[in-house]
DNA sequence: ATATCGATTATCT
DNA sequence: GATAATCGATATG
């Protein structure tokens, strides 16, 4: 047995994308408040043994470097962080609880630490691909969120590793990791504490495109 | 419906 | 030796 994409009839303005443009440097050489917000609505793209997968960045967290407790360079630059340290727009990926991965995208201008973290995005295009990573069979709509609504389970669905990925720069369309721009305007934009977290655990630096399906957690029922 | 828990390892104290 | 920017499974109301 294998997935299959169902048909979209209707397909939804947040599922359409035309020409994707890679977002510049500059983009990233901002305050992680800032670019987190900016990210909502842009395409994650990722090339891989000839596939191409697109996601539609839907929820994201802002790190805000040596001020910040809860991020991972709070105490300083080691090996492990240093790319939170270096220019902006590079992949900053971590292993964490033993089982999972985690993408971020550096910000601020070189020297000076930031970033921000991929929760969730909506699938646009490498469904198939997707499910097969994450192995997992899609019957219906419903279960799409099972593929890429989590930090942890976006990596696995684009095949995001650390010893592979991390450090990759995000601004080229020559990477196999970037981000592009594809004329679509994110709209209801919400802020939220972030997940997971125990240092700084009220400051609203969670950036979600409030009523998206895709955003992770809880899914919210009408009485 | 919510709550709790085990998995499993890189990293830091 | 303890912890962690998570996930999925299981238990319980």
């Amino acid at each position: 047995m294998r997935n299959q994409s169902f048909p979209t009839p209707n397909v939804k303005s947040s599922q359409k994308t035309g020409a994707i443009h890679p977002l510049p440097r500059t983009f990233f050489a901002r305050d992680p408040r800032r670019v987190a917000r900016s990210l909502l609505g842009k395409v994650l793209v990722r090339t891989l043994d000839g596939a191409r997968l697109i996601g539609r960045i839907v929820e994201v967290e802002a790190y805000l470097g040596q001020d910040d407790p809860a991020s991972h360079s709070f105490a300083g630059k080691t090996l492990r962080n240093a790319v939170l340290f270096g220019p902006p727009g590079y992949a900053y990926i971590y292993f964490i609880y033993g089982n999972h991965y985690c993408l971020n995208v550096s910000c601020e201008p070189e020297g000076k630490a930031g970033g921000v973290l991929f929760r969730a995005v909506e699938p646009i295009s490498g469904i198939d691909e997707m499910a097969q990573a994450r192995g997992i069979e899609i019957r219906s709509p419903k279960d799409l969120p099972k593929l890429t609504s989590g930090p942890g389970r976006l990596c696995e669905a684009f095949r995001i590793t650390r010893p592979r990925d991390n450090g990759c720069d995000m601004t080229s369309a020559d990477s196999p990791i970037w981000i592009g721009e594809d004329g679509y305007r994110a709209r209801g934009i919400q802020m939220t504490p972030r997940i997971g977290i125990t240092k700084a655990a009220d400051d609203p630096l969670r950036y979600i495109l409030g009523g998206n399906r895709f955003v992770s957690g809880k899914t919210p029922r009408s009485s």
